[in-house]
RNA sequence: GGCCCGGUGGUCAAGUGGUUAAGACACGGCCCUUUCAAGGCUGUAACACGGGUUCGACUCCCGUCCGGGUCACCA
């Protein structure tokens, strides 16, 4: 067997979604995997709602997953170009090739006449499919059509009584019969060609080997073998992969929720996770351990191991294995994923000075074991920031009534203000020695003085929350919450 | 509706005629930790239904039901 050529091919009318991040991803591990090459091209023959910013997006997302491809129209290659609207004159050649030889003609049914015909189809009760009556038009019909101002499209002849075989890697043979299959369309009125003809066409020219894509394009797969057998060409192995499906099991669609790369992106999520995530939708490795980078996964991956049943996208896994990445993410990583939410949030200047960085540098270091998306970030904050303090609570207000509370509240602020460096290694030793200094039980310390800064029974280490909130703060919290208790503390 | 593809716990998913039917997420419990989270241990929970074939079916065949895809001058 030749070298192994895969290709992912979207169409650029939208921002890059999920199931077409899996249809890349499968694309590119089986290339990885196979030492072949994965090949990126943009289908962009629907003029209409076509977009280079869509495109770029697209390209993007690609990028941000990591899955780098080996041609495409930003790179180039030997195959290019990688557009299929800079291939017209490529496809022109076949078309007429198929002319020449009747295996198709041209057609100039207006839209009302096929719907007329479609209707009457359905009238009968049966399946509406083109009559096939521009097939043996003569040459003076065709001109007095054209003399009308009618446009043509160019139809393909479907032969009747065939049966198609596609051998399909993941779903095994499937069978169709060409007699469900009308007439159907390969060059539209403006002279593109459609999908189903330009697909054949790239895919032939370009050397593809393998085409692996979503299993909406399964029974598109007949046409297209079709058109290879009229071509006389060599056809490419398939494989359909299943659909990712919405928690109410219909197509994965906005009512679920993301549905496009970026919102992953904007959300904080790890380009790592989203792909480790992606991998595990349909595909499962032999071992139990799931977590693995994209090189892992490629070593491993094999679509004897892609499941043929749709998969709902389950948003609580994503966001554990999320919360894996970020636990594992070293820490410059992480606070430089951070920023930006930081810096929306008006947390941190846009000009980051140093003080802000350690300070962030802190903060993440706070939050890493509790974060689930980097932007959960933005929700902690109050926690380490402003004077106040909300006390949120009978049982948090009664732990500050304890008569151990004043004094050891008091003896904090004046170890607080001692305190040359303040950082949490400093912080714990302090608060070990205030224990022991007041004779203390850890249940009469920690608790009554988390309360006291934060309101809340539960939060970060305070040894990493005093640092954070920094010597004044934490003493002005501490004097605002006397005071909601009924207690008067000396501000040392 | 025609054609096509599916149907193992709530979700993902191993399984390829004989298994105590893995594992992961989620959920419950316990441990750890003077908090939460994380981590460790543990528990609840599944072969859509009905017929065959077979000594034996989750696994093979047929039917039913359910879900999805597709029937465009969109890809």
């Amino acid at each position: 067997m030749g070298k192994i050529r895969v290709r992912f091919a979207p169409s650029p009318t939208g921002p890059l979604h999920i199931g077409g991040a899996r249809s890349a991803l499968f694309n590119y591990l089986y290339a990885k995997n196979t030492g072949g090459r994965f090949i990126l091209r943009i289908e962009d023959t629907d003029l209409e709602r076509s977009s280079r910013e869509s495109e770029e997006n697209i390209l993007a997302s690609l990028k941000w997953l990591g899955l780098e491809w080996d041609e495409g129209p930003d790179i180039g290659g030997d195959y290019g170009p990688y557009r299929q609207t800079e291939r017209l004159d490529i496809y022109k050649k076949y078309i007429e090739r198929l002319l020449a030889e009747g295996k198709a003609y041209y057609c100039y049914c207006s839209e009302e006449e096929l719907e007329f015909e479609r209707q009457e189809c359905l009238g009968r009760g049966e399946v509406p499919k083109y009559s096939g009556k521009c097939r043996n038009l003569t040459p003076e019909e065709r001109k007095k059509l054209e003399d009308e101002g009618r446009k043509p499209v160019v139809r393909f002849c479907v032969p009747s009584n065939r049966e198609i075989l596609i051998p399909d890697k993941v779903r095994g043979d499937v069978v169709f019969d060409s007699d469900g299959i009308g007439d159907f369309v390969i060059v539209k009125s403006d002279g593109i060609p459609t999908y189903n003809f330009a697909v054949v066409v790239d895919d032939f020219t370009m050397e593809i080997t393998h085409v692996i894509r979503a299993e909406e394009h399964l029974s598109n797969t007949p046409r297209q073998i079709l058109i290879y057998e009229a071509l006389g060409i060599t056809i490419p192995e398939f494989a359909h992969i299943s659909l990712i499906l919405g928690s109410d099991r219909s197509k994965m669609s906005k009512r679920h929720g993301a549905t496009s790369v970026v919102q992953y992106k904007e959300e904080g999520y790890l380009p790592e996770a989203v792909v480790n995530f992606l991998a595990l939708l349909g595909w499962s490795p032999v071992g139990e351990e799931e977590v693995f980078s994209l090189e892992e996964t490629a070593e491993q991956f094999s679509l004897a191991r892609v499941a043929k049943n749709p998969a709902v996208f389950d948003m609580d896994k994503l966001r554990w294995l999320n919360g894996v990445y970020i636990r594992n993410c070293p820490l410059p990583r992480l606070a430089e994923m951070a920023l930006p939410y930081m810096q929306k949030g008006g947390y941190i200047s846009s000009e980051p000075t140093q003080d802000e960085l350690a300070w962030l540098s802190l903060v993440v270091t706070a939050l890493q074991e509790k974060l689930t998306t980097v932007g959960d970030i933005i929700g902690f904050m109050p926690l380490f920031t402003g004077d106040d303090v909300v006390i949120d609570g009978e049982e948090q207000l009664e732990l500050l009534k304890e008569d151990t509370f004043l004094p050891m509240i008091t003896a904090f602020c004046e170890n607080l203000s001692a305190l040359e460096d303040l950082n949490p290694v400093a912080v714990k030793t302090l608060l070990k020695g205030l224990t022991k200094e007041l004779g203390l039980k850890g249940k009469q310390v920690y608790m009554p003085l988390r309360v006291a800064l934060t309101g809340q029974k539960h939060g970060p280490e305070l040894d990493y929350l005093i640092s954070i909130l920094g010597k004044e703060t934490s003493k002005k919290r501490l004097s605002r919450t006397a005071e909601q208790a009924g207690l008067k503390i000396p501000l040392t």
